[in-house]
DNA sequence: CTGAAAGCGCTAACAT
DNA sequence: ATGTTAGCGCTTTCAG
């Protein structure tokens, strides 16, 4: 592969101008750029971009981490952010954290080795201080996705969870439903504390009582959302409604109650949380909670490069969750 | 961000001694390994991966071009792959081809001048000759993913589009189907054309006339599946069975026999292709044609990891479809 | 307008 | 076992 040398050479002239018409310098005559662009032609030149960003100590790079490259959930935070950060000529260098501590410190590592001029991260196991440290030492806007760090107010894309929860917990409560169950996802995780947190508050704000029998802690999964309606019948408890923390569970949470011959939403209503591609496909369709994901990842993108004093639009931080209302939730059986 | 110069004052030993003892070389005394570690984590030295891959001339990173960072066809994709090479310690560097020829060459030229050791691509719009030229000029491995160029075929993962076609086709006529609709990709694309060689493949060795009128071109999209049973109908054509060439377009001719009051798969059966995440969620479900996606991902990454040299498993290179029955078929009627 | 030369941080002989 | 030093390809003063 053709070095600057080969070029200045091949054109007849130094380096240093080669260097000049490649990144558009005014101060070059007409004529030297013919020959250096023909040289360039020629040679089928490609600059080295280790060498330039090791003389400018720059990459024009921003890294994002992920915690798993499948999953429409992060496609589409992932295109938002790449298309924001296009638009500048700059790329996006994405990593997945495998939802796994060590994974995703080797995958900031790497960003970081790799000289990222910005983070755009959605880290799940890496904690609160840890972040904050990073932010503090390294030299470059650290943007957190889908998580509010209270010392990091301004670096953080974040969606009001407790209000998620609240949602979907006060449209049941609505439609006239008293006993209403809750399947959420691993509670280490703050996003899971945070909507459980809010189906509390709907409950115990329509005056009814909060019971811990009727909260099951899961994982997010499919088969996660089966076996909770198991346990829950297994208590011999009574509920008419089920608000599941996403909608993985809240599918399985739905099948399991086919099977046992109840309908939703006659007899049972569910409630998921994400407003996945599927949510509009089952039958019937999944009354979900939205979770704007490209803003997440677009937002996430400008703030970051504003911070690289980049000029972007305006900047949204905080967003709100919304009820999406389709099939799966009706009014409570008598 | 200290440097190895910095770390080896720090130590006392010379930059040499510094090398040595992050890239884990033998020859250092145990004492002095433990001053230059101390000095390392003291200072939070990060070595700098450009002046790293600027002295060997290597990045351990493997450049991978995707069409559309969103939809989980590719998400699987690129968790398959990224797992592959994290396995060996090197990193996977993930850009979007947006499904343009500008994007794609874009995306290539990126990854080159970021000095990839390979390159795993799933391109749609640059022609067979540019990925040939690029295979010659490049000295790293080109792996091409869903894709078979002739002239190239060790560095193609695929799958047979007409063998899927096919197995479509041919399952609807088992079934009793004699007037067969089809539902096309834009066939400028060859696997849309390939599929479409197999749908017609099946039609004949079945004895029946294959007939143009039954073929729609469209778009991929649910909303082109739609339109395209619109236009089947506005022909006065009979049928009772529909393939159409991916999932999108089945559910979007499924809402549409719906909304004409007609039963799928009563009145008429519908196959699908891709076996999306959405396929199950479908009612009736979906019957498709299966793509291992992951595979793609996988074996395009070990493929180009044994081209540098590293040791890796069997490698599979060309995948057979394989026919999923769901509801969405039974059946002709009477 | 153009060229010479000093780094950028690291690796890899070659010495010692 | 450890140190010296010449690059790797490019940018960027500083001269001319």
């Amino acid at each position: 592969m053709a070095t600057i040398r080969e070029v200045s050479k091949h054109a007849n002239v130094s380096v240093a101008t080669v260097s000049r018409v490649v990144n558009g310098n005014k101060w070059v005559s007409d004529s030297t750029r013919e020959k250096v662009l023909a040289a360039m032609k020629e040679l089928g030149y490609q600059p080295n971009s280790f060498a330039k960003a090791l003389a400018t100590n720059k990459s024009d790079t921003v890294g994002m981490v992920v915690s798993d490259l499948g999953g429409p959930f992060f496609g589409d935070m992932m295109r938002a952010a790449e298309d924001e950060v296009r638009k500048l000529g700059k790329h996006l260098i994405i990593t997945s954290g495998h939802d796994t501590l060590d994974s995703e410190q080797d995958a900031i590592e790497f960003l970081m080795q790799r000289r990222v001029d910005a983070l755009l991260l959605h880290l799940d196991s890496i904690p609160d201080e840890d972040i904050i440290k990073l932010s503090d030492t390294a030299n470059i806007p650290i943007i957190l996705m889908n998580r509010l760090i209270p010392e990091l107010p301004d670096q953080c894309i974040s969606l009001d969870n407790d209000m998620g929860g609240y949602l979907a917990t006060q449209h049941l409560i609505e439609l006239g439903h008293t006993n209403i169950a809750c399947i959420t996802g691993p509670l280490f995780k703050a996003d899971a504390r945070s909507r459980l947190a809010g189906y509390r508050r709907a409950i115990e704000q329509a005056g009814m009582e909060y019971d811990e029998r009727l909260v099951i802690e899961s994982d997010y999964q499919e088969a996660g959302g089966k076996a909770s309606i198991e346990r829950l019948r297994r208590r011999n408890m009574r509920f008419t409604g089920v608000v599941a923390q996403n909608d993985h569970m809240a599918i399985g949470a739905m099948n399991a109650l086919k099977m046992h011959g109840l309908s939703v939403p006659d007899d049972v209503s569910v409630v998921g949380y994400d407003d996945m591609v599927m949510a509009r496909y089952t039958e019937p369709g999944l009354t979900t909670v939205n979770i704007p994901v490209a803003q997440f990842g677009q937002q996430a993108a400008n703030l970051a490069l504003s911070r690289l004093g980049e000029k972007t639009g305006k900047i949204f931080q905080h967003f709100q969750p919304e009820l999406v209302v389709r099939g799966s939730s009706g009014p409570a059986p008598k």
